[in-house]
DNA sequence: TTCGGTTTGACCACATCGGTCAAGCCTTAA
DNA sequence: TTAAGGCTTGACCGATGTGGTCAAACCGAA
């Protein structure tokens, strides 16, 4: 891609790459139209093919830019210091849907991405994917209490239904139309997680209003 | 569409409409095309649209067979005479999986007729997979034994988790490119029933082994 | 006023796709 | 053996949409 990119105005760069992040996300990359990019960002596709040479970099640029958020949102400070697994939980969650306000079409891109073929981007992205899963595990469950669960709770397991409820969830509002918002969703989250809590975690561990 | 489809030998039949759905269900609507679609079913273009006059009534057809088919399957005498909330869900889950295994693509072609835009197609469908949820709804809650429940737990609530959960599992596999199998999916999703029947009975309704 | 980088959008060659249809094939019946 | 008629083929067509190009216009700085 063209440096000079970075050298426009950040509204600029904001306006392209939402517009790109919104068609990707909408359609499948060979659907995916550049016009309608750059339609969408209000630019000329004469520009948008100036800063990213060709439709694939766009792509790829895109897909690198929304995993940075992601990562550098998630593993930051602040969660290093919870070591509480459902506390840790709760805050990821909770940054994520933050993301997901800023960034309106940062999921239906990151559907996309992880679930169309991929097509001519395959390759290089499979890995990239694999990769990142495996960091962010780690970073989830290096330095977490673990001790506080019941011998025959696995919290490997735990997280991993919760991510299906949540991802179940959010397919479920989009089937019906509605929008992903915070509130309700963090609200039945929530739930999902004190009952689990109750579930796992030993008596010893319970405060007392997990118990009701 | 064609009458005459019908009084085809089932085998061909079976080839066209599993064409149809793999091609639907791996591709959006409008770039499903025709033309794969006869080459997979080993048919001419021609006598596709012979049958089925246009890809609007292929796809129409097909999405009508496929609720058909696991209306059937779900509804039946033997699901009516279940009245545990816990068996019923287990019942169909089984049955569900069960048709999966039987018709590989119909998972995908659910999928992409919920979640897509359906553009050409949207109107008509969008009536259609409403009643039938809530067809499906009634069917499932009408008869249950609901005194069962701890006060505080919803039926309908735990219903739709494991719904959720269902979903969310079955879109990891597809992530890491596994296919949708019978045994583990069951397994798990025995395991949340078994944890969450714990959770929202009443202490006398659990019986010895649903308490370790 | 000039100059160089930025921005435009008409343009193109190409690919794809839904749908058609004249022609062939094959079974049946006389 | 032949004639009829329905089943089947696939080359073909017009329409649409696409990624990418490029000469020209624009514009701010010097």
């Amino acid at each position: 891609m063209n440096d000079k990119f970075y050298e426009l105005p950040e509204e600029k760069q904001l306006r392209i790459l939402n517009a790109a992040m919104e068609v990707f996300g909408l359609h499948e990359y060979k659907r995916a139209s550049t016009d309608v990019i750059a339609a969408k960002a209000g630019v000329s596709k004469g520009l948008l093919f100036y800063y990213f040479h060709n439709k694939r970099e766009l792509y790829l640029y895109l897909y690198h830019y929304v995993a940075d958020i992601m990562k550098k949102q998630i593993v930051n400070k602040e969660f290093q210091e919870i070591t509480d697994f459902y506390e840790v939980l709760e805050y990821s969650a909770r940054e994520k849907v933050r993301i997901l306000e800023k960034n309106p079409y940062l999921l239906e891109f990151a559907v996309k991405t992880f679930y169309s073929e991929k097509e001519d981007v395959s390759g290089e992205l499979q890995k990239i994917t694999v990769e990142q899963m495996q960091s962010v595990y780690k970073e989830y469950f290096g330095h977490l209490d673990l001790y506080k669960f019941k011998e025959d709770a696995d919290p490997m397991y735990i997280y991993k239904m919760l991510v299906w409820m949540a991802d179940g969830y959010m397919h479920n509002l989009k089937m019906n139309g509605k929008k992903v918002e915070m509130k309700p969703m963090m609200q039945e989250f929530q739930t999902w997680m004190k009952m689990l809590k109750r579930l796992t975690y030993k008596e010893d561990y319970l405060d007392e209003d997990d118990r009701n």
